[in-house]
DNA sequence: CGGCTAATGTACGAACTGGTTCGTTAGTAG
DNA sequence: CTACTAACGAACCAGTTCGTACATTAGCCG
């Protein structure tokens, strides 16, 4: 008697289909771009048709919005279980700059659909209601490091919590967003296994090392 | 009797038209990626013909390498120009990462395409033969104010040329790459030439800072 | 079981897009 | 002046691509 709540019982699927035709687009957008992805690809890639894509999304541009969403949502989510307490302003900064690193550097998907996003001017971002507000949690919690570091005088009294998040942000993204360009000019590639400890290890110095120089 | 050398003195154009031709396709492959990007809209901007795009350049893949090669250049240029002599080793790589970040921040084409090409996955980058090659001069430069760092005993023992490039490449990247998104999401925008003069200071500071913290 | 709707598949079309064909004109060499 | 070639333009073509019209099936409700 497992009863279903009212509607969305129907067993011909409807949720996995979406959810499906989502995790496929999201591989095809971050591969090739907005203009570049084939909507006939994904729905080939898929173990539905194009038809389903227009009758759950209704085009491109919304399935592509879907798609920047949900993404969002995954380092919305991974922000929000960072925990720091019981370390010191120091820790906790290099803490949270080796999560982001972490997040950044095994989500690559991630990383090209901002790339991407970017290209367009974010309008896309724009466009979503669940994203354009949404205010991240990150923020709050370097104001609250920043803070402390201050009071037992071991930070910089001028370092901005939005600045801190982009220096940080900046060498996690990097790798990611630039690993060909960087990797073919330089003979190097900047995501090698072998090189990712020291890289963890250089945002942590890098960041720690700005906030204790004097203001 | 000025003598024009032996060919291509025919004046119906030629060389500007393959620079006008250029320049619009710079313009339009930055502006909406490779895939994006349409012939027809190029020729359009131009005085001439899409007949002359294929004339000149063969196709759109080769006229977008050509693109690239070009906007490399730039910076290529640019690295080369960097005098450093009489600084100290603190002095020397401030110096470099101003200058860095001020070229990117004043090249958003250059940075933008080089967005793009890391969707493609390098793949025309290393198609270009002019490019592929071609050693960059700054890695070089950083090795040299790294050497005197460690020599005075003022810079950490274990700073590599490549990453403290890639540090200060991220940081004066990511304003440019990541304007929109990150603008739309925090509210800021990281090109506001209000900020500039802060966070020209701020790359300075980050890089100097971390590489005075003992190894 | 009959009917009703959500879910799905097939085939198609209109517009676009990279690339080409064919022909023309400007300038120069002889 | 004539012949020749580099430079150029207009129209066109074939393949693609987003989107849709139409038909169909699965499952549920009475």
């Amino acid at each position: 008697m497992s009863d279903q709540p009212p509607k969305n019982s129907r067993l011909r699927d409807a949720v996995r289909t979406q959810a499906e035709i989502l995790d496929v687009a999201t591989r095809e957008f971050a591969e090739r771009g907005y203009a570049g992805a084939r909507v006939d690809e994904i729905a080939a890639l898929t173990r539905t048709t194009k038809r389903m894509i227009y009758y759950y999304f209704g085009g491109k541009e919304q399935l592509y919005i879907k798609v920047l969403e949900r993404a969002y949502t995954g380092i919305r989510e991974a922000e929000q279980a960072v925990d720091v307490t019981g370390l010191d302003p120091a820790g906790a900064i290099r803490h949270l700059a080796e999560l982001t690193f972490d997040h950044h550097t095994e989500h690559a998907d991630f990383i090209r659909l901002v790339s991407i996003e970017n290209i367009h001017r974010a309008e896309h971002l724009a466009k979503s209601e669940t994203l354009a507000k949404a205010g991240t949690p990150v923020i709050d919690l370097i104001s609250g490091i920043l803070a402390r570091g201050r009071e037992q005088g071991v930070f910089r009294d001028d370092a901005d919590a939005v600045d801190v998040h982009m220096m940080i942000s900046s060498f996690a993204v990097f790798p990611v967003a630039n690993q060909h360009t960087f990797g073919t000019l330089f003979g190097r590639d900047p995501l090698d296994p072998g090189r990712r400890a020291h890289y963890r290890r250089m945002v942590g110095d890098m960041v720690v090392a700005y906030l204790r120089t004097g203001s």
